[in-house]
DNA sequence: ACCTGAACACCGTTCAAGT
DNA sequence: ACCTGAACACCGTTCAAGT
């Protein structure tokens, strides 16, 4: 599968870079030193930081829709399939109190060349489109009610994330679930 | 009251570019030329950057401080109170689709000095503190219960700033109100 | 094709020295 | 005290040259 080896260590390197210190934090020496490679090489894989970032971002949703369309095969129930959505933002917390890569970008928007800005975009819609299917399957809501709501979720699910990293504490993201159950927001 | 007109122009311009660029994208050189002075002479009210971040992250949360506490003597309504409340991070996104300083900051995490870190985590703690009074007063919940639900609130309300920030669209930010108060997160 | 040393223009930051 | 020129370290990028 791993065409190119060196490519994919640049990639994954990125996105995990870009997930502690965003599309501004990452820096191509840096990069190079994690891959054991100099500077200049990465611009054969990348003609720019632009395509670089935009790699990275395009992947990083696509992986996600892959993870979601797995769960739905795997799982029948849609309340099940809910609760495992917020881990895969638990996950990142784990995973050295990693921030989704949608949302650091979403921060860094006015700094984003326009092709990244389109991944993050693209990010936020499967994350969306998802969330809609599995709340239409799970309420029996007609389509309109049920992307507002999936609409919804992700924010609330994104800013719980943010909160809880700017503490380094997990627990604050579990609390967060807690009470978007409790208020009524996710599904009991 | 303005004793210092120099520190009072660099914390100013520092505030606006931190919302729209970080900590990370505050620059001296840019920093000074908005203010008409050179970039060095930054140093000399701000000995680091770590010094400027904490000052304007702390004047932050004390002007949002302040802020809130008016609403509360102006409106006795605390559900007033709360529909004044998301007008704030609705305000700065019509000011040039800028985003909350703490969430800014709080993606930034990782790269924050340890005394900006303490700001941004004063700047949640004083709209939780707030939001935790006003929704005690509107429905009557016990001192734990509200502080939960206000703690979800200003997430919430956060990772709706952001979403709306990444698209350039404010409208977002109104739908995912609404949908907020649809789903029960916020009163009716 | 894949990789790198050296260099360029630029930027954040520091410091010694000016008034 | 207030301010700055000059310098330092760094970064994104380019390019000529290596294999």
């Amino acid at each position: 599968m791993k065409v190119n080896n060196i490519k994919e260590l640049i990639l994954k390197s990125a996105k995990q870079t870009a997930q502690s210190h965003g599309y501004n934090g990452l820096n191509f020496r840096e990069l190079a030193s994690m891959v054991g490679i100099k500077a200049p090489t990465i611009y054969h894989y990348f003609p720019t930081k632009a395509d670089l970032g935009a790699a990275v971002a395009k992947r990083y949703w696509e992986e996600t829709a892959e993870e979601l369309e797995e769960m739905l095969k795997k799982f029948a129930d849609p309340r099940e399939c809910l609760r495992r959505y917020s881990q895969i933002f638990r996950r990142s917390l784990e995973d050295g109190n990693r921030l989704c890569l949608g949302s650091f970008m979403s921060a860094e928007h006015d700094d984003l060349p326009e092709e990244v800005k389109a991944e993050v975009q693209a990010f936020a819609d499967i994350n969306i489109a998802w969330l809609a299917r599995v709340l239409a399957a799970a309420e029996g809501t007609e389509a309109t009610v049920s992307q507002k709501r999936a609409q919804a979720i992700f924010a609330a699910v994104a800013g719980a994330q943010l909160m809880a990293r700017s503490r380094s504490k997990i627990s604050i993201f579990d609390d967060l679930m807690d009470s978007y159950r409790a208020a009524g927001l996710l599904p009991a």
